[in-house]
DNA sequence: CTGAAAGCGCTTACAG
DNA sequence: CTGAAAGCGCTTACAG
């Protein structure tokens, strides 16, 4: 059904039948015929123009509303330009980083005019057809794409993106979060209040150390301290709990636990009250991103906060400069961790 | 670099300044000019598709390249007609009720092709502006658009809207969440346990109990119970918290602590724990919601849960109909919570 | 106040 | 394997 629309004139073919599924979808030649007028004046109708008489609009409404008329974007930002674009890859939105991320990314993303098409990478079932639509639709795309970001460059359309995870030797462009500081303001701290067995709570499966974990255990050794490292089978708080339940069930217990990051943190410090603990005066827990919810357990926890707002503001800079094709702008930005101490540690 | 596109002929407005943020983005006409071939060719490389040869595909490639060609999403979503976008309309990303709703949503959308754009009403500057450029972007909008939900239809342009926070007159399409069966057996259960003194520690300025606020008074008077109504100044877990602690200072302090929500309730134990009060034994705790990080605090939260995926599984039912224009579909959904006991209550 | 024409950038048949 | 034509649905000048 939905016969063929003769554009120019003549019979209007009828919205079908008038069960609404199988109708097509009315254009504002449909609403220009059955109001009795042209199309221009029902684009001075829709859009609230001047130069339309009350009664004409009247009846041009009318018509719109009957027919369900609703103007195709596609036709109308193909002249307007349309709305920027941001496409946001997250991780997994479960994971109270991505929202606090995504609430920095979305609010100034607003202010700045630019719509964020939202997308969550770790929940998705087929990846790759979606972020190929993602890429389709946005201007610029930005986020944590992990293994994705490798054939980006590859694809036939080049949408520009803005990596969060990037590496130091990234193709594209990229705002990093350096902990290397503050992992070592934190471990000063840890050392001075006398922990001499720390242990370091990794993230996942790779048998070696995550960069941030080298950096941890790296810190204690700079000041003569050994830490050890174990490894969690993801960085959910349900692991880096099961973790430290035999962590801190051995004979000689660690007098600290850093935690790649707060989820596993905060599943170190369910698994250490479970143990009949008392942190921090048993053992210290520190973690990393700054998460709000930090500050909503007890003891409250001590972490290595990323300023979300910061890293929001570099990537609408390099959004804007990436879609203009500005080549002049810096396309690396790196953004420091910023110790936070807490009751934890 | 980046000539005039000669189109139907005559003087091409020169595109400006070759510095690169001037220059009028390349066309598909463009990059068929810098390649000596004819636009379908374009789009035949572009996309992918047969009947090109490889040569002829490698210089259109490379063309396109050196012109940072991307296709317009207007121009071919005016032809292929596009991918179905959602609006998604949450209130305040840094509560954990939106990520983890919009988890759910944004994972179903995935899987049946639609894309999500997501505003937060609540962190915006100019909820006018961001809800008008979404109804123009998406197909459907669902989420909770509170008080702007009034003026919805009244616009020019009418986007279908599905209303998560509809009460039961709304005349949108709506998926309402019904608490009532469940803080009944929250009470019940309160009740056995020999709570004789609870207080509902409800949302917000109006001086008058909400909805939720209301259902839990009445629900503990079919016990012959009376339970006190406090009002915190926002549902923020900071007000809870500090509405707790006086309340809680009390000569005779409340057996029970009903909130309004997870959030609030989180804020309630950190207030009870600081107090030096013992949850559940010398009060109980319980929130509404059913967030994850109930599970991560001590003690972990009783809660009213509400299954996400199964207002996603409405909200994208309702989409699909909304869009298509199907009138045949139950436009008003009710998903009731249910009652998680855990250790706080 | 209203309308006829041109054009936005792309893809889809259809010819060669 | 390649191209000329038509058309997607809208808005923006320009005439009347």
């Amino acid at each position: 059904m939905a016969g063929p629309s003769q554009l120019t004139g003549a019979d209007d073919p009828a919205p079908a039948g008038s069960s609404a599924a199988g109708r097509r979808r009315a254009t504002i030649l449909d609403v220009a015929a059955a109001a009795g007028v042209s199309r221009q004046t029902v684009t001075r109708a829709m859009n609230d123009m001047s130069g339309i008489s009350a009664e004409t609009k009247r009846r041009v409404m009318e018509a719109a509303r009957e027919l369900s008329y609703r103007p195709s974007r596609f036709g109308r930002g193909l002249v307007t330009g349309g709305a920027r674009q941001l496409g946001l890859v997250v991780n997994d939105l479960r994971n109270p980083y991505s929202p606090e991320l995504a609430a920095a990314v979305v609010r100034l993303a607003a202010d700045e005019g630019w719509n964020v098409m939202l997308v969550d990478i770790g929940l998705a079932s087929d990846a790759d057809r979606l972020l190929a639509s993602l890429r389709e639709q946005a201007d610029v795309v930005v986020g944590y794409l992990g293994e994705w970001s490798a054939g980006w460059g590859s694809g036939l359309a080049t949408t520009p993106l803005i990596q969060l995870d990037a590496g130091e030797t990234t193709e594209h462009a990229g705002v990093r979060l350096d902990p290397v500081a503050a992992i070592g303001d934190l471990v000063a701290h840890l050392v001075a209040m006398g922990v001499r067995c720390p242990v370091v709570l990794d993230a996942s499966a790779p048998r070696e150390p995550s960069a941030r974990g080298a950096a941890m255990a790296a810190a204690f050794r700079e000041h003569g301290v050994e830490a050890e490292v174990v490894h969690a089978a993801s960085s959910s708080a349900e692991h880096a709990s099961a973790v430290t339940a035999q962590v801190v069930r051995r004979a000689a217990p660690p007098d600290a636990l850093l935690a790649f990051n707060d989820l596993m943190a905060l599943g170190a410090l369910s698994a250490c009250r479970h143990a009949g603990l008392d942190v921090p005066r048993d053992i210290r827990v520190a973690g990393v991103d700054g998460l709000t919810i930090g500050t909503l357990v007890a003891p409250t926890l001590t972490t290595l906060a990323v300023d979300f707002d910061e890293v929001a503001r570099h990537t609408l800079e390099l959004a804007v400069a990436l879609r203009d094709g500005d080549a002049d702008v810096d396309r690396f930005r790196v953004v420091p961790h910023r110790l936070v101490l807490r009751e934890s540690a």
